[in-house]
RNA sequence: GCUGGUGUAGCUCAGCAGGCAGAGCAACUGACUUGUAAUCAGUAGGUCGGGGGUUCGAUUCCCUCCACCAGCUCCA
């Protein structure tokens, strides 16, 4: 005789076996209604779940991440039960739940076109409306494989092969449509309301090139039409911020065919660039870093010798000159073990930390390329910090107190973190990568943020550590690394002398590091970030002067010089227009301040105040207004949480 | 690179079952000298992404190349 303990604490008793549902309808019919899956002693189960001990129960809706979820994974379903009844020969693959939506992955003989995906979605509302039960079944494998067999699911019987035998293979089945899964699901497809397929696209199958090609369809769902509705306004809103829109409406930057995926930086677009360039030296130098300048033109033989030819050769610009090959610099690296190289160094030059705003070109897929995200000519806010083994953490620990400190002047409160360690394919001694991993592991403990390991995931030469941005539609780019190499100094000859003369010269470990990544993604991140609507440190132009008539022409040009002469970024607007019509245009433009001088600021020696976000502060004085100004600035674009 | 989509004036976008290419904004000219998000009037502007083909005739149909967009793969 069960008895149910609910999440409140209370405990209900039956004299029987119950569903997961009948203890629902006990609670509340409406709550029975609204439930989408039970949780039974921490795991999901299905509402027709029997439960008949003693038990925690939660009643899961679509409310709970958990059962939206749930609500995802069942439309999927519905979505290959759809395809399965407008296009038989198709075949089903996987249909997993992703970040606010699913998709499913299908095989067929010619493309989904955008009309189909409108069939696909209409027929996929019918059967929701016919409410179809949801029913699990368990199969052995051999009879679940010669199921499959029989209907033509090649790829079903593949990922069922897959599957350890071990282990109980569950299905679901839904009018005629029954595909193999873990489950759970919602109960009928009737509870499927509110969704709607949202593109199509190819996908190898399993990931890997040299398999065939499937054909992904991506679609949302959501517990209500309310909340689809939301969601979808949000695409909508997001995409305003998108960084190339943005970038063109500000004439920040553009790109054009005769050279893609390189930028051609407007004024104002370099303004913004400059100011990220000059600021992030300044903290470079404050830092312990020395700046350098190398070549962008290095002959194949250095390429080869740091290895990078034989694994990225077709990504990288090559030229040619005098029967010799060169490559277009597509990092800074070996670069920077030539400037160590010169002359003698020992233990008392260790750390040494070489940056440069590296200018590097990759050869990226022609499919690759986004906007300023992914580039083929870009500069990298590159350093290397050549270092003994017993100072990586140090070095780690500071470079990411470095990191912290500049997000945080840009305004950046969430960072995704990521360690990737050891791939099968690699160099060094497993004790070099047990010291290292486990230092990179530790620096990020220190940090106390919530890290996401990558197990095999990195560079051939040592472990590395991303710090990733998102953008304005949740997409996530990875702007800072730290990386740790014990491969490529040695490669390129690198050594030092050690305090103990005994041991003969030794080989410094090299980390590659980078705050920002890439100037061109950053900026791209922060456009998006901020709208465009630049913190008053980083705009392209900080003060528009407008005058009211010609007759404050002299007066107004005086004011922008005064800014300039502060330091700032100012502009005087002196055209025959009306005020509402220069302030309409630079609010457009997102100018932080502007000045509007009339007879009245003339006489009294004043401007007139007003912020692009419509703000009028009055009128006040140069000294009063660039006060004002300093202190915004100095502030630059944190955000004070501490009081 | 792969799958699908897109490419028309400086920008945003109409149009075309094949028959001289359109709007709004911007630009230019003139008038207006203006007080916090668009003053009025006029003028000019396009090899319809490049190349090839079908046709009496192609921006429209077909082929091909390029670029861009979405996703996949890749990312030293």
């Amino acid at each position: 005789m069960p008895v149910v303990t609910l999440p409140d604490g209370s405990q209900r008793e039956f004299d029987h076996p119950v569903t997961v549902e009948q203890v629902a309808r006990s609670i509340g019919t409406g709550l029975a209604k609204a439930a989408v899956v039970g949780k039974v002693d921490g795991s999901l189960v299905d509402l027709s779940h029997t439960i008949d001990r003693d038990a925690e129960v939660a009643i899961v809706t679509g409310k709970d991440q958990e059962g939206l979820e749930v609500i995802r994974h069942s439309t999927a379903h519905l979505m290959a039960q759809a395809v399965k009844e407008l296009f038989p020969e198709a075949q089903v693959t996987i249909g997993p739940v992703i970040e606010d939506g699913f998709y499913y992955d299908f095989r067929y003989d010619r493309a989904f076109t955008p009309e189909d995906l409108e069939k696909i979605e209409k027929r996929m509302e019918e059967l929701a409306q016919e409410d179809f039960t949801i029913e699990r079944s368990v199969m052995e494998r051999d009879d679940a494989v010669r199921l499959f067999e029989r209907m033509g699911e090649e790829y079903k019987v593949r990922i069922i092969q897959d599957i350890p035998s071990n282990q109980p293979l569950s299905f679901y089945k839904q009018g005629e449509f029954i595909d193999l899964c873990r489950g759970p699901h919602v109960p009928s497809t009737g509870k499927l309301k509110a969704f709607k397929l949202t593109k199509v696209a190819g996908a190898y199958w399993r990931g890997d090139t040299s398999n065939e090609q499937l054909q992904r369809i991506y679609g949302t769902a959501w517990p209500d039409k309310k909340s689809l509705k939301a969601h979808l306004h949000r695409i909508e809103e997001a995409e305003k911020r998108d960084h190339r829109k943005v970038g063109k409406k500000l004439s920040l930057f553009h790109m054009q065919d005769e050279a893609p995926g390189m930028v051609f930086w407007h004024p104002k677009g370099w303004a913004v660039y400059q100011e990220i360039e000059q600021y992030l030296r300044k903290q470079l130098n404050r830092h312990g870093y020395q700046e350098i300048r190398t070549p962008q033109v290095v002959s194949r033989t250095l390429w080869e010798r740091s290895g990078h030819w034989e694994k990225f050769a077709d990504d990288m610009f090559t030229t040619e000159s005098e029967k010799n090959d060169f490559a277009i610099k597509p990092m800074n690296c070996p670069c920077h073990v030539q400037v160590y190289n010169q002359g003698l160094k020992s233990y008392k030059d260790l750390p040494l930390r070489l940056s440069e705003f590296g200018s590097c070109h990759r050869n990226e897929a022609s499919g690759a390329l986004h906007g300023l995200m992914r580039v083929r000519g870009f500069t990298q806010d590159d350093a290397h910090i050549f270092c003994e083994e017993s100072q990586i953490q140090d070095e780690v620990s500071a470079f990411m107190d470095l990191l912290h400190e500049v997000y945080r002047d840009f305004g950046f409160r969430e960072i995704h973190y990521k360690l990737s360690t050891r791939p099968e394919k690699r160099v060094g001694s497993d004790d070099s990568w047990d010291k290292s991993e486990k230092a990179l592991e530790e620096a990020l403990n220190r940090q106390g943020v919530d890290w996401e390991l990558l197990p095999g995931e990195g560079a051939f030469y040592g472990p590395k550590i991303e710090f990733s941005l998102k953008d304005c539609l949740g997409r996530v780019w990875q702007c800072g690394t730290i990386q740790v190499d014990f491969s490529m100094p040695g490669r390129l000859g690198a050594e030092y002398v050690p305090r103990d003369q005994e041991q003969g010269r030794q080989v410094p470990v090299m980390l590659h590091r980078a705050i920002l990544g890439s100037f061109e993604r950053f900026i791209g991140i922060l456009i998006e970030e901020y709208e465009g609507a630049f913190p008053l440190w980083l705009a392209p132009v900080q003060v528009s002067v407008l005058n009211i008539t010609d007759n404050q022409a002299d007066y107004a040009r005086n004011i922008a010089t005064k800014l300039e002469e502060s330091g700032y970024r100012a502009h005087a607007d002196l055209r025959n227009e009306k005020i509402g019509f220069k302030i309409r245009e630079h609010t457009i433009d997102k100018v932080p301040y502007l000045a509007v001088v009339g007879d009245k600021e003339v006489e009294n020696g004043q401007v007139a105040v007003r912020t692009r976000r419509g703000e009028d502060l009055g009128s006040m004085t140069m000294e009063h207004f660039l006060q004002l100004l300093d202190s915004e600035s100095k502030r630059k674009s944190r955000v004070e949480t501490e009081t």
